[in-house]
RNA sequence: GUGAAUGUAGCUCAAGCGGUAAGAGCGCUGGACUGUGGCUCCAGAGGUUGGGGGUUCGAGUCCCCUCAUUCACCCCA
């Protein structure tokens, strides 16, 4: 509740009326068509999972970890956590219910709520949407690319221009240890003049050094794991650049680009635009061969990628007008209303969309909410046409009216063209 | 978690340096047209100016606190 005493919607959440769910339920419907296109299986997860699944798999040190999950207590003693994203859930579906015996490659996709406590601001909520696919099974460059062009088909056919790919390879955890060697050399010396963050990093996770914003001047000589990487991160590199050629998917290296979470491996991407404001990121992924034998399963390479669906509301072009209604019915005195409120059951049973007024409003506001309703006809029945058993029919774009036999069946000949 | 800006009708916004029932447009309701929507005209409803405290003869306006929103930092979708 707000100091006024009403209620109101909790901070970060947000509610959708009716003319914005027209735009989400399309953007729902293009990510299923497209997702299913490339072969993907829906897959609906849990609201709420053993926080031990988010703090083991997406990193103890990572921030979405320290202080961005909303976890709680149940009445069982239980630690449980509001889903922060969807990579570790869908890693433990995959081990939990054995379906690499179904195949050895195995692709879902999924459009769920995330939860995370962060103060909000433009494109950033504390409860949003994302959906997300992961392809486990596939350690080949092409199926990095093949979730790539997924993500770009689905922007492009929701309209939206201008969408920006960064890649990066950030090496396998062999080359890893080369490179944070280097990269500690290297920042060693600077330690004192970094920000309170990074020197935290230093020893917790130095990768993530490499987009701090607040010291990227003194970064710019730094090393980048490309210049490290072995002889097969190279390669599988290089062939995901030549897929994306194959493609004419246009993107760009971005040799300094990271990721939050500590599961990632080789490729990572990240899609931007710049009409964003500070959260200029769309959706972003990667490769995380390393998880689900961390996770406790076979040794399984696999790659995915999450897109913000607010964030690419916002994006998107103007909202297209809600469809109205077929029929509504006007009435003109008590017994009419009988009559037609038995009249708008059939239509609907006939699959008809149609409505009346309820309110006992006077016909010139009968009217006007059947215009408000963008209604294509209109039905009247008064004295005059329960009397003679017909009732009026009036196209409302033109203001035609004819008379037509009251029967449903004559009714509906009427208005089915 | 840190910083800045902003809170006036359902929505978008006015209201000189503090000054005497807080206004407009859109929307809503009704009427002009007593059985026909949109256009036009007329009328009406709708506000403790986010909340609390203070200064003052007097506060929407100034000060403090608080809450909310927005944007940015941070981080990510």
């Amino acid at each position: 509740m707000d100091s006024n005493n009403k209620f109101i919607n909790v901070k970060g959440t947000r509610d959708i009326l009716p003319e914005e769910a027209v735009m989400w339920r399309r953007m729902e419907e293009i990510i299923r068509k497209n997702m299913e296109n490339y072969n993907y299986k829906e897959l609906r997860l849990p609201t709420f999972e053993y926080t031990e699944l988010f703090r083991k798999s997406t990193g103890e040190d990572t921030e979405l970890v320290q202080k961005q999950m909303y976890t709680f207590q149940d009445k069982g003693g239980r630690s449980l956590t509001l889903k922060p994203e969807g990579t570790p859930p869908v890693a433990r579906m995959y081990l939990q219910y054995g379906l690499k015996n179904k195949s050895p490659l195995q692709k879902f996709y999924y459009i769920e709520r995330m939860f995370r406590q962060e103060k909000p601001q433009k494109g950033r909520y504390r409860e949003f949407s994302s959906y997300g696919a992961e392809a486990i099974g596939s350690a080949s460059a092409e199926t990095d690319a093949e979730l790539i062009k997924s993500a770009l088909d689905i922007m492009d056919e929701l309209g939206i221009k201008g969408i920006e790919l960064n890649i990066n390879s950030i090496g396998c955890p062999k080359c890893r240890v080369e490179f944070i060697k280097q990269l500690k050399k290297f920042l060693e010396p600077k330690l004192d003049s970094l920000c309170e963050d990074c020197k935290q990093r230093f020893s917790t996770n130095p990768l993530r050094i490499m987009d701090c914003k607040v010291d990227k001047d003194k970064l710019t000589d730094a090393p980048v794991p490309l210049d490290y990487i072995c002889d097969d991160c190279e390669m599988h590199f290089s062939m995901l650049k030549k897929y994306l050629d194959y493609l004419n998917v246009h993107y760009v290296v971005n040799r300094k680009l990271v990721r939050g979470l500590d599961y990632y491996t080789k490729t990572v991407f990240e899609f931007v635009h710049s009409k964003l404001g500070a959260q200029d990121e769309v959706g972003g992924g990667g490769r995380y061969d390393g998880l689900i034998k961390f996770m406790g399963g076979e040794d399984t390479p696999a790659s995915g990628y999450a897109v913000g669906m607010d964030r690419m509301l916002l994006l998107m072009p103007e909202a297209p007008k809600h469809k109205g209604i077929d029929v509504f019915v006007v009435t003109l005195d008590k017994e009419s209303d009988i009559i037609g409120w038995k009249l708008l059951s059939l239509l609907r049973e006939g699959g008809f969309s149609a409505d009346k007024d309820s309110l006992g409003r006077s016909m010139k506001a009968q009217f006007r909410e059947a215009d408000r309703q963008d209604a294509t006809w209109t039905i009247i029945i008064g004295e005059e046409e329960r009397e003679r058993g017909v009732v009026q029919l009036k196209k409302m774009e033109t203001g035609e009216q004819k008379e037509v036999p009251s029967d449903i069946e004559s009714i509906k000949e009427e208005i089915k063209c």
